[in-house]
DNA sequence: ATCCTCCCCTAC
DNA sequence: TAAGGTAGGGGAGGAT
């Protein structure tokens, strides 16, 4: 088989788009979502005089029902109003007469449709509902199955009728989703069965899948040296969707600029409303799936009914969490502890119509907004609230609003927190859930935090918190007894900083808004490497897509990171085809020309890979980086870094023509990184750190929008929750100059001085905060630092506390990170642009001198070499180097010439290199750059 | 001091 | 069986 499983693939796609369809005409024309989860084969089913049998189909369709020209393994009731009983017996499905949905729609509720039976003495004995729930098969007259470890759920036969149908339609939905699973469970059946005969439905995906079907098949389909590996991954992929959504979404809110001029608000004026949807992505299965809202539910590949199974559960319901699931638990777990577990698919296509929606509600109703992810954002909206004891109304509004352009159910789950800063509003979203509005006023944030656990604080992870109890410290009010200095002595300056200012509820950090700086691609899962070859074949495709990733955003990067993990274990890991407790390496490259073609990127990327020097087979993982961004060349210069988004939202602000046109004095800049841009404002004879904004505001329209962006970066740049310049911004010392008359900010001590706060909020500030502020301004240029850890982190000793990546039980440590000297090493090619293993430029003109000095014909071998050299200098950008080439060898070819001349021989060999080269050259560089070589052209002909 | 490289951590 | 991606803050230690 040329490509296992491909079929099948094929199959699941096509199978989704018809859904889709399907879908979509259920969601035009009146409409309800009364029959959703069903996928329905009619079968013996003539129509009738009043209701045809297209009309019929029409019908179900809008009341939310999937309806499959044939018996595909996916459909979960046959509606039939006669059929002989050895073909419904071979149809292992449940049969139904139309009337069941014809009253189910009248009645605007799902009825049970065991009532509704084609016929009810057929196998009265084996006709249980409980085979066909437990039993992984959708034949009625199945003997539970015995991949089942289930029994117990036989016990729903006995159940109150709704409830009992409930659960039914909910396994019927899960088996109409999860399409390839579908089709595993079913052929499980088989083989129990031995018995049943194959009519159409069939289909070759079984046979296809059956063939396939041993392990190391299965496995060998489905890692990284599979063809069509990266595309399925990350198309399956949640966390690559979370990211690319919210990508997507920053990059959007950033063109559109702030939503309303804002009078220059002052902190403690501010109102930031966070919103989270409630289990997002379980909230959306649910909406299409009604009747399964009362039961537990999660999303996740895979079903999970095998064996202990290590699919990750995305998104669990709140019914679930009450059985103590989490997001991000393995489905085995989460169905040891949850018995009757709904499993649901993903559906990315509808998260992103969902997140879409949101955000054009939040976009249209923030002054602004900070996109966190695709089910949640700040939004400040300072200017909506006229008078205090509004904000709880705007939020419900909000809140109403979500609820209606989600399409209702997935926005039954907004929850829309209040406070005056990110922290305080973020911290309130726990008490919000489910489903409401939660405030947190400035007076009450001393006693909100208290009673808060360190490990709940936002950038408060395992490692923190652990690094935290281990000085016994819990609770934020434990953490608050420690002083600025012990913290950054023992956390770091920054991390330290933070921590002393969120155990107190402050948290001066703006609403971020800026354009990426970075873009990425990496995979750590399956990841099964034999030989070399495959690796660099991997890291080929891997490159191709960071290009593609790059063109998307326009921009184009110099810094080059490549990044791997290497196994620490023998055997297998847990997780399937994971990646288990590794070691993580990078290595980096600066690209002084700028990253502009794939084949750089895998060049060296590979190139780096190799020189982690990691054994093919204990790769476990890789990624590529791309940083130090500038705009891309091909893209308009000066233009912004944007992203073509395929999210397309409602129109775009007033202001965005302002973004996208910047002032033409600008223009040179676009081979600058974002970076180095903050140089270019001294072309205005400020300093970044300097400007004013009663300044800033009398400066003409073009050159504030230009600014900008740089005071924004000052604004979030290293000022993590504390308190800043920015806060004294609209008082009348408006001067956001830094301390000290503009001597040098010292990083090490993150508080502002006593002239950089506020007196406003220094005044809003709780007594206790406030004196504590200031003694601690006062102290800051006394303190001596001392380090209780007082040491560098050991690299990879002991575990760290991911959910994601846990070592394996029982495996065994292997050597140290790096590759010890006396192992075989992994070749490493030499650096581009190279000619003969050299790359030094000098070390290559001697080689070339030695070269044409021989006097000899050259060879093909040599002359190719020799073109493929000038190639790569042509793609790194290197022109100066490639004219000084050329000039040196024709002038050299030149006086060969006259001398090999007399002699007879050799002159024409030269010549005709010499004139092969500029053509290919001329040819190269006009592809690459779209002109022609300066004095190239003259030099032949 | 500040920058650079190679990490680690966090969040969704 | 299953899809453990990514951007960005930040720290340690060496080079400058
Ligand atoms: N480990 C995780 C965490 C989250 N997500 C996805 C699924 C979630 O639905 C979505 C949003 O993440 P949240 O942290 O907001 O979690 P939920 O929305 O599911 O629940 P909550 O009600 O706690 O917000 O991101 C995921 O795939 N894996
Ligand atoms: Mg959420
Ligand atoms: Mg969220």
């Amino acid at each position: 088989m040329a490509f296992p499983g491909g079929f099948r693939e094929y199959m699941a796609v096509k199978r989704r788009k018809l859904e889709v369809q399907g879908q979509e005409i259920a969601a035009t024309g009146s409409q309800s979502s009364v029959l959703t989860g069903l996928t329905l084969y009619f079968n013996g089913y003539t129509g009738s005089s009043d209701l045809t049998m297209i009309q019929f189909k029409e019908l179900v369709l809008v009341h939310g029902a999937l309806v499959r020209d044939k018996l595909e393994p996916d459909v979960t009731h046959i509606i039939a109003t006669q059929m002989t009983d050895s073909k419904m017996r071979n149809l292992r499905k449940p049969v139904v007469k139309p009337e069941w949905l014809l009253d189910s729609i009248k009645r605007q509720n799902l009825l049970p449709w065991l009532t509704y039976r084609l016929y009810t003495d057929i196998a009265p004995s084996q006709q249980t509902l409980g085979s066909f729930f437990s039993g992984g098969t959708s034949q009625s007259g199945d003997q539970p199955s015995s991949t089942s470890t289930h029994g117990g759920e036989n016990e729903l036969i006995t159940s109150a009728e709704g409830n009992l149908e409930k659960q039914i339609l909910g396994t019927a939905s899960e088996k109409a989703q999860v399409e390839h699973v579908q089709i595993e469970e079913e052929a499980i059946a088989d083989e129990g069965e031995g018995e049943v005969e194959s009519d159409e439905s069939e289909s070759e995906d079984v046979r296809t899948r059956q063939g396939a079907d041993t392990e190391s098949e299965w496995v060998k389909a489905n890692t990284c040296t599979a063809p069509g590996f990266l595309q399925k991954f990350f198309a399956s992929s949640r966390l690559h969707h979370l990211s690319t959504w919210k990508g997507e979404l920053r990059d959007f809110v950033y063109r559109q600029g702030p939503r309303r001029r804002m009078n220059a608000t002052t902190y403690s004026k501010r109102i930031i409303v966070h919103v989270d949807m409630d289990c997002y992505f379980a909230s959306v299965a649910l909406r299409d799936r009604p009747h399964l809202q009362s039961s537990p539910v999660v999303v996740a590949h895979s079903l999970g009914l095998a064996g202990r199974s290590t699919s990750d559960v995305a998104s669990c319901n709140y019914v679930a969490r009450s059985h103590g699931l989490r997001n991000g638990m393995s489905l085995g777990r989460a169905r040891e502890i949850c018995k009757d577990l709904h499993v649901l698919p993903y559906e990315f296509e509808k998260y992103e119509a969902c997140t879409k929606a949101l955000y054009n509600v939040l976009l249209r109703q923030g002054d602004e907004v900070e996109a966190v992810s695709c089910d949640e954002a700040y939004v400040d909206v300072t200017s909506s609230i006229k008078e205090s004891g509004q904000e709880i109304q705007l939020a419900e509004n909000l809140r109403r609003e979500i609820f209606e352009v989600t399409g209702g159910c997935a926005a039954r789950s907004a929850i829309t927190c209040i406070g005056p800063n990110k922290l305080l509003a973020r911290m309130a979203t726990t008490r919000a859930k489910p489903n409401g509005v939660f405030q947190v006023k400035q007076e009450e944030a001393l006693q909100f935090m208290e009673g808060q656990l360190v490990r709940d604080l936002p950038g408060v992870g395992w490692v923190l918190a652990d690094k935290a109890a281990k000085r016994n410290i819990k609770t934020c009010k434990e953490l608050a007894v420690l002083s600025l200095p012990r913290l950054q002595a023992d956390f770091g300056p920054k991390t330290g900083s933070m921590l002393y200012n969120a155990c107190r509820g402050i948290d001066m950090r703006p609403l971020e808004n800026t354009p990426r700086q970075s873009v990425g691609a990496e995979v750590n899962w399956g990841i099964r490497f034999t030989t070399q070859d495959q690796v660099e074949q991997f890291i080929r495709e891997l490159s191709q897509e960071i290009n593609k990733r790059m063109k998307l955003a326009s921009v184009g990067g110099k810094l080059l990171t490549v990044k791997a993990k290497k196994k620490r274990y023998v055997g297998e890991p847990q997780k399937v085809l994971g990646c288990g407790d590794c070691d993580n390496l990078s290595k980096s490259w600066n690209a002084q020309n700028g990253i502009n073609s794939w084949e750089t990127i895998f060049r060296e990327s590979y190139r780096l890979l190799c020189e982690l020097q990691i054994e093919a087979t204990d790769i476990r993982g890789v990624g590529i980086h791309v940083s130090k961004l500038c705009s891309d060349s091909l893209s308009l210069p000066g233009h912004p870094v944007r992203e073509q988004s395929f999210l397309n939202f409602e129109g775009a602000a007033p202001d965005a023509q302002e973004r996208n046109n910047p002032p033409p004095h600008k223009m040179e800049d676009h081979r600058k990184t974002l970076d180095e841009q903050k140089t270019t404002l001294s072309e205005y004879g400020i300093n970044p750190e300097e400007i004013d904004l009663d300044v800033l505001k009398e400066l003409p329209e073009e050159i504030q929008a230009d600014l900008l962006p740089y005071l924004k970066a000052r604004e979030s740049h290293h000022r993590p929750f504390q308190i800043n310049a920015r806060a004294g911004c609209s008082s009348s010392s408006s001067s956001i100059s830094k301390p000290n008359g503009g001597q040098q900010f010292d990083p090490s001590y993150l508080l502002p001085t006593a002239s950089q706060v506020d007196p406003e909020v220094m005044k809003a500030l709780p007594d206790e905060i406030r004196q504590d502020l200031e003694k601690a301004i006062g102290m800051r240029r006394g303190m001596a630092a001392r380090s209780i850890s007082g040491m560098r982190n050991v690299p990879r000793r002991g575990k760290i506390h991911g959910n994601k990546v846990s070592p394996n039980k029982g495996q065994v440590q292997l050597q140290s990170r790096r590759q010890s000297i006396t192992c075989k090493s992994i070749p490493v090619p030499p650096p581009s642009p190279s000619l003969g293993g050299q790359s030094d430029f000098g070390s290559v003109r001697c080689m070339l001198e030695d070269w044409v000095s021989t006097r000899l014909p050259p060879t093909d071998d040599d002359v190719n070499a020799f073109l493929r050299y000038l190639e790569s200098l042509i793609d790194e950008m290197e022109l100066e180097r490639l004219e000084t080439l050329l000039k040196w060898f024709f002038c050299r070819v030149g006086v060969e010439s006259s001398v090999i001349n007399s002699k007879g021989k050799g002159n024409a060999e030269w010549s005709k290199v010499a004139e092969m080269l500029t053509t290919h050259v001329n040819e190269m560089v006009m592809k690459k750059y779209g002109c022609q070589m300066k004095g190239l052209g003259g030099s032949q002909r």
